[in-house]
DNA sequence: TTGTAGGCGTTATCAT
DNA sequence: ATGATAACGCCTACAA
């Protein structure tokens, strides 16, 4: 394969020149062109390891999200990847399936791979940055925050949408409202349920909030089992708020599965039920501006890549219906 | 950052020793215990950036699909991640978005990075792969096969396919069954249409194929589209196959806003239709080994890496259901 | 078993 | 504007 050198000599310069004409500065235009011309010919292309080893850093940015197979990150990630494809980066995805070494592997070969930067919808509030920190690789979380360390965040405002999720319900005629929320180790999971239960004592001050909590995985079929287990309770609820998509399908399917469906039994969601443009689900869906959420995090990133001092902040996104 | 000759000076040994203790071999005990101490105190870990450049290689393989939304592809991945995660490689998922010049630059990074090899859905039979032959890079294509480069590949029956799906429609009672077909660059929209022509013609001899064969994008949308302008010619299907999961979704919602839907009006479809336990939906689906699929081709893929020599090979998976 | 030294392909510094 | 050169961190003959 053609390195610097052999275009060099085809072209009659140094490779000093030939690296300059790909750096784009201060060559005259002649050289240029001859430089041009041997790269053409000879297919270069330069070789991004020795220039990430020169350079400590390459053009390489990482999104490491806990679930793949949720669109709700899938669509996180077209709306990172619009900004920072051009921004001139290419995105690598990758999925830590919840699993926090997994996570770790793929945060090791980021720095390791010297990689310009890295978006992270964290596993845990416990995962370790550290190893990031070391190398000043830019950083920031996505969907959820991180108190254990000091970083850019870009979340939605979760407390926010579960209050009016679950007010809504309530309004609608519910008596009452359940809620199926996700891991305790996701922010979003706590903060979500937190919004509930506020609402949750307002509208039916008598009853016990833990009661009418579940937690679950944040995955089809553990919201299809927290489903069942409210149902099977003694005083069951008559709707419920489930706190992420993917849990809503599997909720509904349980619902289903019993004659019951919304909207005689109300349910809403947190975040889009995906390929559901099937006819009225019933469903109260609060939804979340997925791509923007992803676009927004890419530019913070980028930011700091650039340099960027600035203060660590966290972007509060509004829902779209709160 | 810790360097190899950081950790060399702390245990008081070569860095060529260091070295040889990561790679682990003819080290002596007692230096080993010495290094790693030595390399844990300073959170050493190696330079992978470095070690490409020197050995030409990575220890990344890069899987391109076509459609990251679309989870038959993530899926798909997941099947792939299992096998090359257990043999010690990380893999980064790229999103050509069908779009053949995005798939140009992710190869291009993937051998500019030197990664060991790329699992590729190409977005068409012309994609270029030239480059990789130059490096040697390993490669093999996933669910489209490319006949226009010489590879290994990994796909399934698609003319079996869509003839099983299209003759069970037929069998129950449907007298007129259209096709939505992907787009003519996919091979596997000519070849599941293909299998349908098949069974049209021996069902339905007398009438055109071609009036009732429609291409759309493999998208959501589209599917709906195509569906429409089927129910909106002279002489309307009252059955159709479909032949991938997201135009299924999308043809579904048309006809269900149109007051048909199956088993009434007769679909079967390429692929699980994603998050649909909610019920019987009526649509006949042709599952795809979807993991399996990935896990071969990274299979194979790690073979190729590893050095076989072996003919090229395309291996065809049956259908769940043929 | 261990160490020395050269080179992988770039880019930045320093001359010219 | 251009060229020579050193260095980025690692691995691997080759020597000892």
């Amino acid at each position: 394969m053609a390195t610097i050198h052999d275009v060099a000599a085809r072209a009659g310069v140094s490779a000093a020149t030939v690296s300059r004409v790909f750096a784009g500065s201060g060559v005259s235009q002649d050289k240029v062109r001859v430089v041009l011309a041997a790269a053409e010919e000879m297919g270069y292309t330069p070789n991004r390891t020795a220039r990430a080893l020169r350079l400590q850093t390459s053009t390489v940015i990482a999104l490491i999200v806990v679930d793949i197979e949720n669109p709700f990150f899938t669509s996180l990630a077209r709306g990172v990847e619009d900004v920072t494809r051009a921004a001139g980066y290419s995105l690598v995805l990758c999925n830590s399936d919840d699993d926090p070494v997994r996570e770790g592997s793929y945060l090791d070969v980021a720095v390791s791979e010297r990689m310009a930067g890295v978006i992270l919808v964290p596993t845990s509030d416990r995962c370790d940055l550290s190893r990031l920190a070391d190398r000043r690789t830019a950083i920031v979380t996505v969907d959820r925050a991180l108190h254990s360390h000091p970083v850019d965040a870009v979340v939605v405002d979760n407390v926010a949408g579960g209050r009016s999720a679950t007010a809504r319900l309530y309004e609608r005629g519910a008596s009452r409202v359940a809620c199926i929320t996700g891991p305790r180790d996701a922010d979003t999971a706590e903060l979500r349920s937190a919004g509930w239960r506020q609402e949750f004592r307002r509208f039916s001050p008598t009853a016990d909030p833990d009661a009418y909590l579940e937690h679950a995985d944040y995955r089809v079929d553990g919201g299809r089992a927290a489903m069942a287990r409210l149902l099977d309770a003694a005083e069951p609820p008559d709707a419920v708020f489930v706190a992420n998509n993917l849990m809503a399908v599997g909720a509904l399917a349980e619902l289903r599965s019993r004659g019951l469906a919304p909207p005689s039994f109300g349910m809403a969601a947190y975040g889009d039920l995906p390929y559901m443009p099937l006819g009225p689900s019933g469903v109260d869906v609060i939804p979340m501006p997925t791509r923007l959420i992803g676009a927004t995090a890419a530019t913070v990133l980028l930011e700091r890549i650039k340099g960027s001092a600035d203060p660590l902040r966290t972007v509060v996104l509004r829902n779209e219906s709160d």
